[in-house]
DNA sequence: AGGGGGCTCCGTCATAACTC
DNA sequence: GAGTTATGACGGAGCCCCCT
């Protein structure tokens, strides 16, 4: 995507994702571009300077999914030395926040597409707008042409 | 029929950004 | 600073289409 400049689209179901600035934050292991929240939380932006940082992405997925590392702290090895009430505990508290994580991410998507789907209204509108302006412009040039004539 | 490729959706993880 | 939320990345599953 080449801009120079950011192009603010008004869009009534941009929610989270405002269209500010696209940049491209890091290079991933497949080499997909991540949309990252470089100018604000609430913004997408598309910018000229593209940064490579070396983040956690560098890591292999391997390294990445380590499954012990996701469980709450003290679930890993509790069973050995402890009573069963905190590892049930700790249990409980990841399903809470799987499962919240879970609706997060629906409700994300979920706002996204609806984004992408107001962006191609806005695309729509403007060509439909430019292909007018054009018509008006020929018609005002075959005005004037005849006029000078 | 079945297998490969592309697409979409989903759950999970990691992490930046936010809140308290 | 700890806890919470939002979101990109990733991998798996299911579906469809096309080719052999």
């Amino acid at each position: 995507m080449v801009m120079s400049m950011p192009l603010i689209v008004n869009c009534t179901h941009s929610l989270a994702f405002g269209c500010g600035n696209i940049s491209v934050r890091e290079k991933t292991l497949k080499g997909t571009v991540c949309l990252g929240k470089a100018g604000s939380r609430y913004g997408m932006a598309v910018t000229g300077d593209e940064t490579e940082t070396g983040t956690a992405s560098d890591l292999t997925a391997c390294q990445l999914r380590n499954p012990s590392s996701s469980l709450p702290q003290g679930v890993v090895g509790a069973s050995t030395h402890s009573s069963q009430k905190p590892l049930e505990e700790a249990l409980q508290k990841r399903e809470l926040r799987l499962m919240k994580n879970r609706e997060a991410a629906r409700e994300c998507r979920r706002k996204k597409k609806e984004y992408v789907k107001c962006l191609e209204n806005r695309v729509a509108v403007l060509e439909n707008q430019n292909k007018t302006l054009i018509e008006e412009l020929r018609a005002l040039k075959d005005i004037y042409r005849h006029k000078v004539e």
